[in-house]
DNA sequence: CGCGATTTTGAGCCATGTCAATCGGAGTGG
DNA sequence: CCACTCCGATTGACATGGCTCAAAATCGCG
């Protein structure tokens, strides 16, 4: 993560054609994150690229952050990003995980609660949301509402892992939890999904040492619950998982 | 912690002269926590007691749960509670202290997302508020978001405490948010404040045993940095302290 | 092939958890 | 007032987890 770098932004009628195909492909998935409960209809995707203002792309290390010193929601498309926080000593955690589909509100110019970085090349979607209330229409604001109340409920579970947790369990409590919401917006199989971090950024949001983190890996690889390898994941047991981490699944 | 007790409700005019007297004191220091922004003027309390419904008093160990389904707001006008996790082997995780001004969303009847439990005996009052909006003047309105939006803001703090601070860090850490917010209300001096918590309580939000946060105890007692005894504390070099645990005051 | 980033491994040390026992104060019944 | 009990604080002994330093192995890429 070196400085923040320069964010392209598009109008997304600049966008070339198979630039477009590769956009509503990763569209259908985040739609499918955002509208979980259905209430768009058969037509979200399209409903939803009205209210879509540019697209913005960050770099892997980019820090995410509203062009206005207030803080605005963020739709991301394709990629993920991270809550982080640094200490002046450089150690770094990151408080939440941000995958496709998910809503976030980006902190504004000035603040500093905690930065939003791309952990993988970011495509995010500005979009008009809570700040500017009544401005869209119902069922669109309830989603949001939605997402983001799902975001603070994650947060906690993730305390639980930092404070409670072994470190192979908050491993594999976290892998469960990445695993469940790629599901739901169609990027994992039933046993398997892509991981595109760093053995560093798990080590990151796990708070612990990379080093460590690597030999729990091993630990679970040699024990066949799971495997790790080309930035996939491929979970071999998921009862056994889910009982060595006390699991339970998300409503 | 034992079954959730029964919660004693009593309209605020059945207090009697000698309650009552104490609970004004109380409400208070619970004023100034909420209007910090000095939005009510100088006639805040009496306005706020307009507001107010019902006083709740709950057992240490209570659980604070909403009346009806739905997630209430409460006001805490003494004592002090935790939001509280529990896993099934009966590791605890508190993930936020609430203290006295604080103002929180109590679950509701069949929720379990977090439980909020009194950690001392525990005074707060039921309001009305975001969820019957515009039901209320806009300053109070205002006021609930900033304090609601401050303990997010916390939650960030605390999950860096876990993943990334070491046990003594965390410790002081911790203390120092919790005499900045006491003192903010009026409950705490320049270098002292009452801590109502046992040993356990810390550990259950440090993420650490209660031997060896102990023993952190024990290490900054002799090292002269701070005092903890009687259910008191007394910080005998912030300078120091804050630089130990990577303290920032908060804005 | 060579470089930089990432992953993996080894060795040693300190931090932290667990088990178990002791201590001290507050409340209780006699 | 004393014996008793309960809860919380404190301590010791010991096992283990997790960190750091440092180096080697791999991978991705030009």
């Amino acid at each position: 993560m070196t400085a923040a770098p320069p964010t392209g932004r598009k109008a997304m009628s600049e966008l070339d054609p198979s630039t477009l195909g590769w956009f509503n492909e990763a569209l259908g998935h985040a739609v499918r994150g955002l509208d979980r409960e259905r209430l768009l209809g058969s037509d979200g995707a399209p409903r939803l690229r009205g209210f879509v203002r540019k697209l913005e792309r960050y770099p892997p290390g980019g820090r995410v952050m509203s062009e206005t010193s207030s803080r605005r929601l963020k739709w991301i498309v394709s990629g993920w990003a991270g809550e982080m926080h640094v200490l002046p000593d450089a150690r770094r955690q990151i408080c939440s995980f941000l995958l496709p589909g998910d809503v976030f509100a980006a902190p504004g110019l000035g603040e500093e609660p905690c930065a939003v970085v791309a952990l993988t090349q970011l495509d995010c979607l500005d979009i008009p949301g809570l700040l500017a209330p009544m401005a869209e229409p119902e069922p669109f604001q309830k989603l949001i509402e939605h997402r983001l109340a799902e975001a603070r409920e994650r947060r906690y579970d993730h305390m639980l892992r930092l404070g409670r947790l072994t470190g192979p369990q908050r491993l594999v409590h976290l892998l469960l939890e990445l695993h469940a919401r790629l599901q739901i917006v169609g990027l994992a199989g039933d046993t398997d999904f892509r991981l595109p971090l760093t053995q560093e950024h798990l080590a990151d949001g796990l708070g612990q040492s990379v080093v460590h983190l690597n030999r729990n890996l091993r630990m679970l690889r040699r024990s066949g619950l799971l495997d790790v390898r080309f930035g996939g994941v491929t979970l071999r047991d998921r009862r056994q998982l889910a009982a060595l981490a006390s699991w339970e699944a998300p409503v």
